[in-house]
DNA sequence: CCAAAAAATGACCGTTAGTCAGTAAATAGA
DNA sequence: TCTATTTACTGACTAACGGTCATTTTTTGG
């Protein structure tokens, strides 16, 4: 009698609609302005079912930061496979977070959402213990390249790899908000381009870290 | 008839206790859960009359913000003061933005609210046009000692000090913002202590920028 | 076919940002 | 000092939204 495991899998189901939709609506709208009766409409659901499947609003947008997240790690794993050094590795590992940036701006609107809330991983809310554990993950390949470049001579010594992996995701996050945000008042206003900046970063960066 | 003169500063003196009472309830009880009728009370008005000086909840918030702002630009004068050369300076500008952080955490979360704020320099909303104008003004004081530094040669040559300016303030504002976020989950899942962080972002960056 | 369980519904509730018609206070002219 | 007018203030009210729950509909297993 497989028919709890059908409706196990059916539930699931239903649950990605739900995503789905909230994806069209928050997208579309941006969080704040879209709400539960949008999403419940979306997905031609009562807004009450929402509430069987999520436990508030803001699960359910981190149920794409979630998604979001996975994509980003995928593609950090991606983009790492095909570079010849440690060194590379890490410059490819930032090309592809500001590729994501560009190609998936509401993603990254999402992730950015979540860098802003404080963990709390006690709490019941699966979706943030979730997101958390794809965070980690991805910092844990950023970790393990840095050390590689340290081995094969491309970084310099001296650098920490666990301490540097997180710095540079702070500092990179820190970079792409400021843009994101307040892009078009830096070009007019410091005559800078959001892709000059970008790209000075990088150079910056692995002036900072290369080795010699 | 100095009549309306008088009046025009019992509004400003009223604007100003309306400020405080919001920094009271806003910093107690933070942005979200602080009600318009919470700081009503607190300023003993009705909250229409809070309505007749900001124009929403968030203008008010903005007012907040101003204040770290302008608190943050007087802070960067003086630290810079004191230092002998550009590169001493820079990094005086980063300690104390690292004080500020610390000493004035509510007000940091405010800057942080303005950072994610997309500009809008065409809208109404006058204190978001002061916020950017003070803002703009610590960035010119940051543009100019990355500039002193590359005339007295403590800093090396081939950095831009405007992108340069822009991306150290990105920069650790990333940083600074992980931390805030994700400080305790940082020591328990990373072994990376919030301060060994930070003190390994500013060698990093100076490193990056000092001479030979 | 039926009773029990599971899933879904949508009217309803509490809260809160923002409004506005009405009231109170201050001002200026006589 | 009295009064008309402008200015400041009030708080009941509205609209909107996140979240709940008693009720209904659908599915399941015998």
């Amino acid at each position: 009698m497989g028919t709890a495991e059908r409706r196990e899998r059916e539930k699931e189901y239903r649950k990605q609609m739900i995503i789905e939709a909230a994806e069209k609506v928050i997208f579309t709208k941006g969080y704040e302005k879209a709400t539960m009766d949008d999403v419940a409409a979306e997905a031609e659901l009562s807004k009450g079912t929402l509430y069987l499947y999520f436990k508030s609003k803001e699960e359910v947008y981190l149920a794409l930061v979630l998604k979001g997240m996975k994509l980003l790690r995928e593609m950090f794993a991606e983009a790492v496979a095909k570079e010849p050094n440690g060194l590379c590795k890490v410059r490819a590992i930032g090309e592809t977070y500001i590729r994501f940036n560009r190609e998936y701006p509401n993603y990254y609107h999402a992730l950015m959402f979540y860098q802003g809330l404080e963990v709390n991983l006690e709490s019941e809310a699966a979706m943030e213990l979730k997101t958390f554990h794809e965070s980690k993950d991805a910092m844990k390949l950023f970790t393990s390249v840095i050390e590689e470049g340290l081995k094969d001579g491309s970084i310099r010594k001296n650098v920490d790899s666990e301490k540097t992996a997180l710095l540079l995701w702070g500092e990179s996050s820190g970079v792409l908000q400021l843009i994101a945000s307040k892009g078009h008042a830096l070009t007019n206003h410091f005559n800078v381009e959001p892709e000059e900046l970008i790209n000075y970063f990088m150079e910056f960066t692995f002036h900072a870290l290369k080795a010699d």
